[in-house]
Parts: structure tokens; sequence; C-alpha cells
DNA sequence: ATGTGTCAACTAACATGTTAGTATGTTCAG
DNA sequence: CTGAACATACTAACATGTTAGTTGACACAT
């Protein structure tokens, strides 16, 4: 068994600030979520810290952080390795965010000001011009960045934060989607649906266009279970 | 300024299972939730160590988990202290709680077996019981429960634990409300229409019915910031 | 050929030594 | 007496040495 005892594909810690510990999780993140390291891929601390150039206490609170995320998969004296999907684990976080999201778009429907609508609109803009332009990364971040605005106007910080956590697993299994392009225009008109019941400050328009935008996504993840199987869990 | 050298209230490791990390990581949650050590309290690392008879190791990674939780506030080379509640942050737990909780209710009210709903129901004819005898803390532990076993019937083990994350800080304010047994009565009806609600698998009746009775807790909370004003953050 | 027991190698978990940043208390200038 | 510069003591963060549990290979018995 010869398993890639290669480097890994991690990001340089040098770029970023804060603590070395901080910095090595975000860098092992990141690998995580764009799938640089896939599911199954051995992680050995001694490695890690070679090639970061750190030491194992930094290298053990970052995996302490994404084993509590699940992100990787700690079997105790043993091995860590990076985790699998899971459909269960996926069923269950879009139920989560289709929870908060709902929550947050609602309320948010009630208060939002006119600087936010606007931008708001502006991000909208930029999705149309990047879906014209072809550009399927760029669209994926706008995408993203549109959802993180309406969670960050509930005003509770603890929002985005919470969601982010809760919806690591799911964002992960988008990139597998970022190929197939065709959904951006679908997409694109169903955030306008969003944008339109909150400029009528519509709080049950914008829940239900809302609801039926993530409803689209879970559709579109389940047949990954049998194309990328190896990146599932055994069911 | 002589800041409680004594020893740290915390339980025994012995009684416990796991890492000593996980180990140690319980016992000062128990802890902080239960408010053995108040907000502001110091944590010094070399004392936790002594006193627990570990060393720095597990210490740091459980503290490093409680920092995440917001229980514990850091303050990089220099201390770290129980964190103090903040209102704004309390308000958005109850904005997580109600959006999950209500949710799940939704969901259960269209699933619910038999099976789940006497489970339910012998739970609540406990709850009448232990408000009959006046056992407030064995009250407040089957509420907790109800709230618990619904989350549980969506299927989704992770809602329940997504939502004890999110409600840290609501239940150790809720701690601060025990003496006061007024509510329990109340509470109990309102409970009561959740699980009418249930048995009539009527998810927009059992949606309100939850609604209306999480609404309770905030207006109870709020007035703790001035009866408790050192356990708050100065606003 | 197959199942079992032993052993060696490797890993995470834990303990402990070292470094660097922060706060406090003191001294000295104004 | 007051305020700022400095020295000291203390802390968390980081590095490294040590321990113990798991895995997988191999020998051996069936």
């Amino acid at each position: 068994m010869v398993e890639a005892l290669e480097k890994l594909p991690l990001g340089d810690i040098e770029a970023l600030s804060g603590s070395l510990a901080q910095r090595v999780y975000i860098v092992l993140r990141e690998a995580i979520l764009h799938m640089k390291c896939p599911p199954g891929t051995v992680l050995r601390k001694g490695q890690i810290c070679e090639q970061l150039g750190v030491s194992r206490s930094p290298v053990a609170e970052a995996i302490a952080k994404l084993s509590a995320e699940r992100l990787v998969d700690v079997v105790p004296q043993s091995a860590t390795r990076v985790s699998r999907f899971s459909m269960s684990e996926i069923r269950e976080a879009t139920f989560l965010r289709e929870a908060l999201e709902l929550a947050a778009v609602e309320r948010v429907a009630q208060t939002i000001t006119e600087d936010q609508l606007m931008a708001l609109a502006r991000n909208f803009k930029l999705q149309r011009l990047l879906v014209e332009d072809g550009d399927h990364a760029g669209f994926f971040a706008a995408d993203e960045e549109f959802h993180t605005m309406i969670m960050g106007f509930t005003g509770y910080q603890g929002v985005t934060r919470t969601l982010a956590g809760v919806s690591l697993q799911l964002s992960r299994a988008r990139i597998l989607l970022l190929p197939s392009t065709d959904r951006a225009e679908e997409s694109l008109r169903e955030h306008e649906e969003v944008l339109d019941a909150l400029r009528q400050r519509d709080p049950v328009a914008a829940r239900n266009a809302m609801r039926f935008h993530l409803g689209q996504l879970i559709s579109r993840i389940e047949p990954l279970e049998q194309k990328h199987s190896d990146f599932f869990i055994a069911h």
C-alpha cells in the first residue's frame, strides 16, 4: 500500500496572520474544502510539521478543531484521515442550512434598508456578468457572497458563523458540482426572486423563494454518491 | 486584587471516560455552565493542571475547545477568563434556537410515530408530577429532555448537537432563572399545546405553539442584565 | 489455504522544557 | 502629586522528549 507519501498540497503559512495554530488550521481547512486533499487522505502530524516548518503543538490544535467540525476523522493512537462524505450528514446539513437561511431571510425582509438592498443588487448584477462571461468559479464566489450578505443583514454575526460551521460538508460537496455549469442561469433567476421579495419586504415570499432555491442543491448532490462513490462512506 | 486563589470548584476526572483532554473539557464545561465558575473567573492553566493532576497539553486542548464555543475568553499570552454574558449574543442564540426548533417541530409533526408520541406523552406526565411536587431542578431537566426528544425525532443527530452548541450561552443564562419557580405551570401548558399539535400532526399549529413557548424565555432573561450586571459585558 | 497469536513499527496522546508577549508595580522626571 | 519609561513577574504559545495504544505483517498451527 503505497499511499501518497509525497508532499501534501498545502498553501503557505507565511501569507496568513494570527497564531500559528490558527494559520495551520486555515491552511488545512482550505486544502480539505477545495478537495486538494480528497476524502480518505491520510494526514500525518509529523509530515505536516515538517512541511509547514512548525512543531506538533499548533498542528495538534488545528487537527482538534477540524475533528470537531468533522472534516477529519481521528483514530486514537493510530491515524487521522480526511473524512468521507456521508449522505445522511449532508441531508442533515441541508436541513440545518434551510432552517437558518429561511429564518434569516424572513427576518431580513422585515428589516432591510435601502443601502442593504443596493448592495445586494450590486452583487446580483455582478453575478449576471460572471454568468455571461462563463466564469463559473467567480459566480460560485459571488453566489456564496449573496447568501452571506443576507445572513449578515440579520445583524447577528453568529448566524453567519454558525451557518458556515454547519454547512462545511455542504460546501465541500458543492465543489464537486463546479464542472456542471448548466445551473448558473436558473440559480441567477432564483436569486432574482429572492431579491424581488426582499425589495417588496415580503417575508413569506422571501421565505418561499429561498426555500425553492435551496431545495435545488440537494437533488444535485445526491447523484454524486454514485459518481464519486469512493468519496462517500459505505452505507 | 486578591482574586480567588483558592481551588476551583471542579468535578473529578476519574469518573469520566475518553481521552484526558475530553475529560478535562467536560469537567470545565460543567463548572462553567452550572455557574460554579461565574463569568469573569480567571482560569490558570497551571492551577488546573495541578488540581486535576494532568499536564498542560490536555488542558490546552480543552480550553481551545471552550474558546471555540465562546465559553471562555483567551487573551493571548496573558490570561483566560470565563466569558461574561453578552445580551446581543444571547439574542443571537435565541434567534438560532428558534430557527432550529421551529424547523424541527414542523418536520416532526409530519413524521411522528405512535411510539414517539407515547414517549413524549410519558415525559409530559413526568413534567406534571415534578411541577406538582415543586421539584424545580427535576422539571428543568425534564423540560430540556422534552425539547431534546423532539429534536431527536427529526432523525438527524446533528440537529441536537448543533442546537446544543448554539444554545450553550442560553443554557448558562437559564441557570440564573432557576430560583424563579412561577413559570413552571405556564411552561407546562405551553408544552401541552405543542404536544397536542403533534398529536394532530399539524405542522403549522406545532410551529406556532413552539414559537410562542420559546418566545417566553428571552423576555425573562432580559431583566437579568440589571439583576446580575457583573455577569454581563458592559454595553 | 486459512485462521490465530505474536511482535515490530508507527502514530497520536501526553508530559515537560523554552520562548515571547502582556500586565503590573516601581522609579524617576516634570 | 502625576505621568511616563522601565524592569520584573507571570502567562499562554510553541517546541520537543516520552509513553502507550493500534495496525499490519509474519510465523505458525490447523
